[in-house]
DNA sequence: GTGAAAGCGCTAACAA
DNA sequence: TTGTTAGCGCTTTCAC
């Protein structure tokens, strides 16, 4: 069933026939009717391989994402979903599943499909995949990588503000010894983290003792190990960031099983302000990525590329902010 | 950038680099190479739709879900995600947000990009988008909606392996009074669960008292109200069974707040069994529903009707099993 | 206000 | 082994 079909039957030509499904006003309003009609009736559905190939653009974004299980990702999908739909957009998913190996692959089908643009949220980032991106025209935009070009945007995370806050509200309750667990290691977003860690600690007076600075995973095991690893120590910090909730979580259980808990023998603070933090018990202190607005600004960024695509990408900011609930409180005293 | 100006570039014709990208034995090595060489140095990436135009079917699934932030989907997709590549196939996601309304705009989308089936994993099912696919030839599957016809295979879920489970469970550590917190109500799938659980219930022996069963949401939300509507009582069930995980996590923050605990006062199991139930305090009993064995049944029935879309779907079934983990335990003496 | 026809990039049948 | 060509379904210019 094609529109020549639907013409057929209407009486028209296939021409009118595509005028009536994209809405041109120069089609007298009966013969439109009578059109409309008829695809109704034989709920006919256009073919967009054919408008696609026409026109150059699918009207599909290409979203590649790390890690479904962590929440902060799921969260941010939920919005980015949203956004496309209010533009009539779709949007093509991959997993990396955190292996770079697999991004040469995924970004080689987005473009075969056409897409108008990738969001990648994932940090594996070779630079191999990205230049056939650029090389293509396709616009990209990245997270925290803070590297913009032709067709290449940014969405960049201005960690200072969040992480300031907290550690303002550790050293109101006394605290001196913070510790953090990062992120994997040997993935840029994790070094600016860490970076931006120590330089909020010196920024209050603070010292950072590399003893208290262990690697995570982003997710609930490695915070588990690592939390682990740092109370198996005779000298343990009193309070810890972590880069992500799901690593804070892991944190929280590693130090439940060792009977302790938080905030009483330590405060913990994460990173996202995923969803779950709030019925975490104790309820999860934690720095507030703002999804919904990396998700318009990931949008904004891809659309104004795609529109332009010869033209240079932007720096697109985010603040982070602290979340105050459960799990901070005052430092033990000295044993 | 096309296949005919590669050919130019190579001296040879579009027709053989079609071959080339293929993989077709019927090119001499050396020619081969060559074409690979100018494909590799131009970064020439082939333009899919016009292939789709062609054959008429785009290599893609869709996938249409009620709501990413339940961890049960995020984790199905994970899954689903990771045989699809393996396959070759990608991926159209969709999210219905539970809003029946969106349904039909979303199908209409993916037949528009030739789709070559559907993995319907939301609940909120009309009548008219899935006419509209099945008079289009488009496979669909769904789960627990247990309806077949052409083009047309279900994923149901046995329920009562995992709810006969748990009930005798709670009936061993002498519950007398198990309460019930379903899923949202007029979906046929909180039916199902409803019903099979009643059956379970009935089947060891116990009444089941109507005034122990209220209705959830699938969210946390809804379990937290439930829980604080059936705590508001003054005969209390002894111990629940919820329709899903989050539901159990909102009904045990419901029943912390009121300075109960689990399972002391109240033994609570949830249905999925998603990874946090591992890290929470504590651990939730639940009944675990396979997801990676779900996702491969989906992508099983796609798969199959793909191949043949007049021939009739099947019935494809998932077996449920209990979990014991902390949430559950003897029923408190009498007051 | 409507129709005829070219062409988007690819593939496969057929020809050489 | 390689090339030529028609055609997949849609849009759009140009003609009427």
């Amino acid at each position: 069933m094609d529109m020549r079909e639907i013409a057929k039957i209407a009486g028209v030509s296939s021409a009118t026939v595509s005028r009536v499904i994209n809405g041109s006003s120069l089609v007298r309003p009966e013969t439109a009717e009578r059109v409309r009609q008829v695809i109704s009736e034989t709920k006919f559905v256009p073919n967009g391989s054919a408008t696609t190939l026409k026109y150059g653009r699918s009207g599909s974004y290409g979203l590649i994402i790390p890690d479904m299980t962590n929440p902060f990702f799921s969260e941010f999908l939920r919005s980015f979903e949203g956004i496309l739909v209010a533009k009539r957009q779709d949007m093509l998913m991959a997993l990396t599943d955190h292996r770079a190996s697999r991004m040469q692959d995924t970004i080689h089908r987005m473009l075969v499909r056409q897409v108008d643009g990738v969001a990648l949220l994932a940090s594996e980032i070779e630079t191999e995949p990205i230049e056939t991106l650029i090389h293509n025209r396709v616009p990209l935009v990245t997270m925290d990588r803070r590297l913009v070009g032709q067709g290449l945007s940014d969405v960049t995370v201005n960690y200072a503000t969040g992480l300031n806050q907290a550690v303002e509200h550790l050293k109101h309750l006394r605290h001196q010894k913070i510790g953090y667990i990062g992120g994997s290691s040997g993935l840029s977003i994790s070094d600016h983290r860490l970076q931006a860690f120590v330089k909020a600690v010196e920024r209050v007076g603070l010292k950072v003792d590399p003893k208290f600075l262990v690697t995570g995973n982003y997710r609930i095991s490695g915070g588990e190990a690592a939390m682990a690893e740092l109370l198996a120590r005779k000298d343990r910090p009193t309070a810890i960031i972590t880069a992500n909730d799901l690593t804070a979580m892991g944190a929280l259980h590693a130090l439940h099983k060792q009977g302790l808990s938080a905030p009483k023998d330590l405060s913990i603070i994460g990173f996202d302000d995923i969803e779950l933090c709030d019925i975490f018990d104790p309820p999860l202190t934690t720095i507030r990525l703002p999804r919904h607005e990396m998700a318009e600004k990931f949008a904004a960024a891809l659309e104004s590329s795609a529109k332009d695509p010869h033209a240079d990408g932007k720096i697109y900011t985010v603040k982070t902010s602290l979340v105050v609930r459960g799990t901070t409180g005052p430092a033990p005293k000295r044993r």
